[in-house]
RNA sequence: GGGCGGGUAGCUCAGUUGGGAGAGCAUCGGCCUUACAAGCCGAGGGUCACAGGUUCAAGCCCUGUUCCGCCUACCA
């Protein structure tokens, strides 16, 4: 016997950095590219190149662990792909930002100077957040690690781009789109972030050229008046038929503007009246095109205003906004402002208002590809889990609109189109064509945008393993098992790769789509920078080790609800971790060789654990299989602090100091090395490294734990069986030693006091269960002596506990509180007599009696019995 | 405007086909009982948001109300 096997408390950072170095150093993680395993298979949600790890990228990868090694476990030849996405507008901030510090700017450097630029960046920072990534202690497959712009990725790329268009799918147009004036880019309608702010509506009188009055707008955005094309009118308004004009000023400038009459206008907005800026609203494009208006753009792609503002001409948009009012004002065509709240777009990257404007833009057709990708889920194909959030897939997906893919900025995909100088032909192809296919010029010219980032991660599912080559890996991981990724990125990214996991590869990309909650701070609030409010998931592994935070994440990953994080929980959940650590402490104190074998004659709380592993066990399948985190935890915490730690630990101990004899010891080592090893298999999903390192350190278990075999999947599975009627029986022992344990608690009486305890049963089999069990109960509730016998006479100064079946007597002589003890059993007859009313009002109503089910009605009346029962032997009294 | 989720103990939340209202933390009381004071033993605490309905039976199903949160949308 030894007690340096283990120290006092686990101390996680040591061991966390040596065991990950094991297993990758020994390829744990590595997944063969073929096998006659099942397959088992995630692809990482690329985190952004720029990114660290926030709270998010916690959950969401200890969920895709926990699948991983579970999975593994059990058996499969699992798949984690890892990489990380280039992140074009963020990464290029970054840079942009750097470039800024020093004095100097892209442009200055030119586009080739600064994407080298960007990928010397990428080496020196760019792999942060995979090193953070395995400090949370993440199974990724590392050695096929990707990035969305590396070689084989680009390549699938272009290929998708240059099937689409001969597909058809892909197209350029003089569009309106959403323009970030900062990012200098178009923007996707998704990439647009919409806030309610408090504004202004400001009524603005468009004067007659005869100066006979004239039609009043309404508008939100009045610097964009010095693009109005025209006014329209409801045409069945009738206070705007018989006008004195159709035309009217466009005052400041002065220029006239045609009235036109179109339905989209609500007559009862404002005055009726509605300004038309096609170049500058995607309604009033839409209305432009209808009725042939001109689109003048007066705001530039700098947020500046341009040539055709007139005088305002370089303002700031904002700044010509102030002018504009305030010339209207002095002109006395200002004729009202009103308070109004309305939606307001900003850049998801920088947060600058978006301004929407004209401007020639390539797209994807989305319509086809959405089909495809509803069905796929319609019909099951796919499952996203929660349900919920189908319908938002659904909606999404039915109302898609077509997909804005080109960025003008220079960090990503350049758009593989040329353009002849000579006779304007386009040609699209993979790689850059030498000359004309139509005049045979050479002067051709690359397309100078690039593709929007969720491009190239749409295609993440295949194009990480080997497409456009038909790898032996596509064809052992595609379609892959699950994907683990937060709502916030259903649309972006979920719903892409199921349009592009279709088209290209003929198959959905994931059959299950697990989408998790957000992260929250303890108030839940979302966590943001400039809310103070935010919890780096380091600090919180520096401080509590690595297990007990993964725990937490899974311990509070509902479905459905958001995960509020504290460190105040974290701690909690160390203490598991902790408790685990010294219950294994003690276990190895005394299982100096390893006991794989299980005797034929064991104890009833040997049974007992044997049973209620075997139930953790099944629990903790069913619900990973069904990704509900939050139960397979609960159950394994249950399981290890209140079943193996509370009581197994406590009942085994007289037996493992040899006070049962020698043959009853090695029993009862067979079930604790058992067990132990069992557990923290079960365990290992959820706190790798404290597993792995008890797991070492427990005789008779050979390498890795990352090598074992599920318990429900080995051989020794067998000795672990279900035992209803020990639990039963182990249950009625433990509410007899809870029952005395109350009174010793409610009366003050020490533990060192033993006590002499009898217990009356007039029921034959709990008397022998008893009298068997003596010893434990003896030893557990601290007794002198334990008398079992029929009822009898109560006998003198006693405290009286009442368990099913039978009655504890606790002798107190000159110490027990008559008045203490009256006022307690008073308490509980009420409190039994409540639920006998309660009971008995079912059984004399005929009507549950006769609709109810039988077997309802049965475990009611039991119920009645036992309560009853109770009862009379609360009378003596 | 449309949609979704939520309201259960002081706090954070479980509660899977309707049949016993639960956990963790916090609080209170007692313990250094030979793994663990990061611990052990025990106790108190709830009109399951509100109002109806279905049912023998509702935290759970239906209708309405209300409060909170989120997503989505081209009424200037």
């Amino acid at each position: 016997m030894s007690t340096d096997l283990l120290d006092k408390g686990y101390e996680p950072h040591e061991v966390e950095a040596r065991w990950y170095e094991f297993w990758e150093k020994n390829r744990l993680f590595a997944a063969k590219d073929q096998s006659a395993q099942q397959s088992y298979s995630i692809v990482i949600p690329p985190p952004n190149v720029t990114g660290v790890l926030h709270m998010g990228h916690a959950l969401n990868n200890t969920l895709q662990d926990i699948l991983c090694r579970y999975r593994r476990l059990k058996g499969d030849n699992v798949l984690w792909m890892p990489g990380t996405d280039h992140a074009g507008i963020a990464t290029q901030n970054v840079v942009e930002r750097q470039l800024a510090s020093e004095g100097t700017d892209r442009h200055e450097l030119g586009r080739d100077k600064f994407i080298e630029r960007v990928w010397a960046w990428r080496r020196e920072s760019g792999g942060k957040i995979i090193h953070q990534l395995k400090r949370m202690g993440a199974s990724c497959d590392w050695e096929r690690e990707r990035f969305t712009m590396d070689e084989g990725l680009s390549l699938a790329v272009r290929k998708v781009f240059v099937k689409l268009y001969e597909d058809g799918l892909i197209y350029r147009g003089n569009y309106i789109i959403n323009w970030c004036p900062r990012c200098h880019t178009a923007l996707a309608d998704l990439e647009v972030e919409h806030e309610e702010k408090d504004s202004f509506l400001w009524h603005v009188k468009y004067p007659f050229p005869d100066g006979s009055g004239g039609i009043t707008v309404a508008t939100t955005r009045p610097e964009t008046m010095l693009g109005d094309t025209a006014v329209a009118v409801h045409p069945d308004d009738e206070r705007y038929h018989n006008l004195p004009a159709e035309e009217v000023i466009l005052p400041l400038l002065n220029r006239k503007i045609p009235v036109i009459r179109d339905t989209y206008v609500d007559r009862s907005f404002g005055t009726g009246g509605l300004k038309v800026t096609p170049a500058h609203d995607p309604n009033d494009f839409e209305i432009g095109k209808r009725h042939n208006l001109p689109a003048v753009k007066a705001i530039g792609d700098d947020g500046k205003m341009t040539a055709e503002a007139g005088r305002y001409e370089g303002m700031d948009r904002f700044e010509c906004r102030k002018a504009v009012l305030r010339d209207l004002e002095e002109q006395g065509l200002l004729i009202k402002t009103e308070p109004l709240k309305h939606n307001v777009g900003h850049c998801y990257r920088c947060r600058t208002t978006i301004e929407p404007n004209l401007s020639i833009q390539g797209f994807v057709t989305a319509k086809p590809l959405a089909d495809r990708a509803l069905a796929a889920v319609r019909d099951g194909r796919t499952r996203i889990i929660p349900e919920m959030w189908k319908n938002t897939y659904y909606d999404w997906l039915e109302n898609i609109r077509d997909w804005c893919i080109s960025r003008q900025i220079w960090w990503g995909h350049q758009i593989p189109a040329w353009t002849c100088e000579d006779c304007g032909e386009l040609t699209v192809a993979m790689e850059a064509p030498t000359s004309c296919a139509k005049c045979g010029s050479t002067k051709l010219v690359q397309d100078t945008d690039v593709l929007d980032t969720w491009f190239s991660s749409a295609l993440w599912p295949f194009s990480t393993m080997g497409w456009p080559e038909h790898t032996p890996l596509l064809k052992t991981f595609y379609p892959t098992s699950a994907l683990v990724t937060g709502f916030d990125i259903l649309f972006f990214w979920v719903a892409r790769m199921m349009m592009m996991g279709l088209h290209f590869m003929d198959d959905v990309p994931f059959r299950d789509v697990y989408v998790h909650a957000l992260v929250r701070d303890e108030e839940g609030q979302k966590m943001s920078k400039s809310k103070g409010n935010v919890i780096d998931p380091l600090v919180v592994i520096n401080h509590y080790g690595t297990d007990a935070f993964r725990f937490t994440l899974a311990a509070f990953a509902a479905q459905g609800r958001d995960v509020k994080m504290s460190e105040k929980r974290v701690e909690g959940y160390r203490h598991f971790i902790n408790k685990l650590w010294n219950a294994a402490r003690f276990s190895l104190m005394h299982l100096d060789k390893p006991h794989p074998e299980i005797s034929r004659k064991l104890s009833l709380p040997d049974q007992w654990i044997l049973s209620r592993l075997r139930r953790v066990m099944q629990a903790v399948e069913s619900n990973l299989d069904a990704y509900h985190f939050n139960e397979a935890a609960g159950a394994l915490y249950h399981f290890i602090w209140h079943e193996f730690c509370d009581w197994y630990l406590e009942t085994v101990k007289p037996s493992l100091y040899g006070q049962a004899g020698e043959e009853a010891k090695q029993a009862s080592l067979g079930v604790l090395w058992r067990v132990l090893r069992e557990s923290l298999i079960l365990l290992h999903p959820f706190i790798p490294f404290v597993t792995e390192e008890i797991w070492n350190k427990l005789p008779g278990t050979e390498g890795s734990i990352m090598n074992a075999c599920y318990p429900s999947d080995n051989a020794a599975s067998a000795a672990i069986v279900l035992h209803p009627e020990a639990e039963a029986r182990m249950e009625t022992v433990m509410a007899a030693i809870t029952g005395i344990r109350n009174i010793r608690g409610e009366m003050n009486i020490p533990p060192s006091m033993m006590l002499d305890v009898r217990v009356q049963s007039s029921d034959e089999q709990i008397r022998s269960l008893i009298e068997a069990e003596k010893a434990l109960i003896t030893d557990l509730a601290r007794l002198k002596t334990l008398t079992v016998e029929k009822p009898g006479e109560k006998p003198k100064s006693a405290a009286t506990a009442i368990i099913d079946k039978a009655v504890i007597f606790v002798a107190l002589g000159g110490i027990i509180d008559f008045d203490k003890e009256a006022q307690r059993l008073e308490k509980e007859l009420a409190k039994l007599e409540k639920e006998i009313a309660g009971v008995s009002k079912k059984l004399h109503n005929e009507d549950f009696l006769s609709k109810a089910p039988a077997d309802v009605v049965d475990k009611v009346k039991e119920k009645h019995a036992g309560l009853s029962e109770k009862h009379k032997r609360f009378r003596p009294i």
